[in-house]
DNA sequence: GATGAATGAGTATTCATTCAT
DNA sequence: AATGAATGAATACTCATTCAT
C-alpha cells in the first residue's frame, strides 16, 4: 500500500529474460513428450513458445543441452519439495511411510511427470549426464529416505526385524510402474491410480509387519 | 521321370528365404538395441546381415515394419514357453509361484530381453501396434497365470483370502525394474539379479501370508 | 575384326561411375569459380551436374573434399604434361627457355585456369591442405625446371654468370600475374595475352644476357 | 552568455564519431583479415570494437558497405603518400626507380598491407566498387609513375630506348607477388623479403639497361 | 545515440526408399 | 532374387539485420 517497491535487482530484461526461457523450457517439455527427443523439431518448440526459431538458441547452447535442462528444471523442485515434507513428520513409521508414498505418488502424477519418466527412461542411454543426474538426485535421495523410515519402524517394533535388508526396489517399483502404466495401456487396461495407490500402501505395510 | 518331385527344390528356397529373413531380424535387433530405432540406418542392419541394402525391401515393407517383426519374433517364444511350462506343475502354490517368478525372471533376462524390454518402453507410443501386441500377448498371459497360482493358493489356504484383490503389477513389477536397472544404472549401482530374484520371491511369499 | 574385346577391367557401372565422378567435378568447377568456395551451393552444383543433391555424397565426403578433388584433378594433369614436355628437348638455352615459358602461359590460361588460380589464391589460407598440394606440386617443379634450364645456360655461356642467383619469382610472376589480369581488370584495361607473353618472354631474355 | 559557443561541443561529438568509426574499421579489418569476408561475423566485429553490434549500422549500411570502407580507408592514406613522395626528387633516372621500389615494397609490407591486398584479389569480384577503385587510385597511379620514371632514363640516355615500350607488369608484378608469398607459403618457403626487394631492384635495372 | 534481444532466411548433410541392372 | 546407386525430403544451426528499450 505505501509504496511497490521496486526491487532493482531483477530487471525489467532480466524478467523478460527468465520468462522466456521459461516458455521454452516449457514448450520443448510438451514437444519433447509428445514425440521423443529426436522426432522433436525446433521450429515446433519455438512455434509452442511462440518465439522465432533462432530465439531458442539465445537461451540453450543446442537441441541436447535443451533436453537436459527441461529435465533439471522439472526435477529439481520435485526433489526439493519430497526432501523437505518429511522431516518435520511425527508419528508412527507407518504412517510416515504412509505419507512417504503418498508424496511419491503425488509427484510422479504430477501432470507432466509420466512422460516425463519415460523419456527419462528412453532417452537415458543417449544422455549419461541425465541418467546420472536423475539417480543422484532423485532415485538414492527416495531410497535414503525410504531406508530411514523403515529403520525407524524396525526400531520401534513396528515392522519385521529383516526389513532393512529389503531391496528398496521391491517396495517403490510399483510406483514407477503405476506412473508409465496409463501412458502405454490406457487403451487395454487403463488403471485406477487412487486405488492402486491404497492398495500398494497396504501391500507394502503387510509385508513390512513382523 | 514323370515324378520330378520339386517339392524338397522349393523347400529349399522356402528354407533359403526363412533364414534371409531370421537373418535380418537379428541384425535389425543388434541394431536397434545398440542405437535405438531412429538412429539405426538400414545401411547397418544390411551390413550387420552381410546383404545388401535393397535386400531388406524384399522381406518387410518399412523400417517400421521390420521393428514390429524384431519384436514380434522375439517375444513370440518367451510367450509360448512361458505358458506350457506351468501347465503341469503339480505342488504347493508357494512352490508354484516360486517357480513361475524364476521363469519369468530367466525369460525377462535372457540375453537381449533387457533391451528389448526397454526399447518396448521407448518405442512404444510411436508403434501402437507393438503396444497391442505386448499387452495381448505378453503382460495379459502372465497376469492370468499369476492369478490362477495365486487363487490355487487362497483355496488351499496358503495365501490370505484377499490376496486375489492385489493389483498384479505390485507383485510384478520389480521384476520388469530389475531387468531395465542395470542398462540404465550399472555404473552408478549395479544390482545384483540372482540375490534380487530371490528376495523378491521371498518377499512376494510373505506377503500373501494370511 | 576378329573379335570385340570386351575388357573386364572396366564394367559398365564402374565406367558410369567414373563419368558422373568427372561430371560433379566439372559442375563444381563452374560453380566454384562463379560464387567462390563458401557462396556455392551444392544444391547448384548438383543441378549443373544434372543429378540429385544426395548423389554428391556418394563421391564426395564433404564440401571441402569436393573443393580439393577439384583443385587436385585440374592441376594434376597439367603438372604432368610440363614435366614431360621439356625433357625431350634440345636446343640453346634461350630457346629452351622460352617453350617453357610458352608452356606456362599456355597452361595458365586454358579455359578455367585462371580462375582456378585465383580460387587457390583466395581460399588457399582456409585450405592448408591445398596450398601445400600447390606448392610442393606446382610451384616447386616449375622453379626446378626454371633452374635447370639457367643453368644449363649459364653453363653455356648464353646467360650471365649470376643468372642463377636470382629468385625464380622475379622472372616468373608476370606469368601468374598475367593469368589473372583479366578476371579482375578486364573492364579497366584488358591485357593482350599474346604480347604480353611474347615481351615478358623478350624482357627475360634481355635481363639474363650477360 | 549570448556567444555560447557550441562548435566546440559538437566538435567533440564530431570527433567522437569519427573515432567510433575508426575503430570499428580497425576492427573490421582485423577481422576480414583473419577469417575472410564471409566467415566474419559482425558480432566479432563488435566486440573487438568494443561497442554493441547494433551500434555498426549507425555508421554503415551493410556488411558490404563496412568492407568498402576498410579497403577504401586502408588505401587511401598509402596512395597519397606515394603521389607526393616522388614529386621532389632529383637524380638519376635509376635512382629515382630505385626509391621508387623501395617506396612500393614499403607500402605493400605495411603491418597488414599483404592481407589487405589478398582480401582485394580474393573478393574483388564480388565488389566490383572495389576492383574499380583498386584499379584507378592505386595500379595506375603507380603504373604512371613508373612510366615517367621510364621516360626520363630513357630521355637521358640511362636506359634502353625500346623500354618504354614494356608492360609495366613485367616489372611491378614481383612486388605484388611478394607481398602475398609469405601469407601462402611462409610455412613451406618464407621469402627474405629484404633481399629479393633489392634483387629485383638490381634485376629491373639490369633489364632496362642500354 | 547505443544496445543486444529477436528474428528467419539460408544450407550442408543424412538416410529411408526406389528402381535400373 | 539381389544389389547398391540415386534420390530428395527433412532439419539443426548460423548470422546479417532490425527495432524496442
Amino acid at each position: 500500500m505505501i509504496a511497490t517497491i521496486d526491487i532493482p535487482k531483477a530487471g525489467k530484461r532480466e524478467i523478460q529474460k527468465e520468462a522466456r526461457r521459461s516458455a521454452i523450457i516449457d514448450a520443448a517439455l510438451e514437444a519433447f513428450i509428445a514425440q521423443g527427443f529426436i522426432a522433436t523439431k525446433l521450429d515446433d518448440v519455438a512455434e509452442r513458445a511462440g518465439i522465432g526459431k533462432g530465439t531458442i538458441y539465445l537461451y540453450f547452447d543446442s537441441k541436447e543441452n535443451l533436453f537436459e535442462e527441461v529435465v533439471r528444471s522439472n526435477l529439481f523442485p520435485i526433489r526439493d519439495a519430497a526432501e523437505t515434507r518429511l522431516v518435520t513428520h511425527t508419528g508412527s513409521a507407518a504412517s510416515l511411510l504412509d505419507e512417504h508414498f503418498r508424496n511419491v505418488y503425488l509427484a510422479m502424477n504430477l501432470p507432466r511427470m509420466p512422460s516425463l519418466m519415460q523419456m527419462i527412461l528412453s532417452e537415458g542411454m543417449r544422455f549419461p549426464a541425465i541418467n546420472r543426474f536423475f539417480y543422484n538426485e532423485i532415485i538414492l535421495p527416495s531410497q535414503r529416505m525410504l531406508r530411514t523410515i523403515i529403520q525407524r519402524g524396525i526400531d520401534g517394533g513396528e515392522f519385521r526385524p529383516d526389513a532393512g535388508e529389503l531391496f528398496p526396489q521391491l517396495l517403490t517399483s510399483p510406483a514407477l510402474l503405476g506412473s508409465i502404466w496409463n501412458l502405454q495401456f490406457r487403451d487395454h487396461a487403463p488403471l485406477d491410480l487412487e486405488r492402486y495407490m491404497q492398495s500398494h500402501i497396504a501391500f507394502v505395510l503387510h509385508a513390512l509387519r513382523p
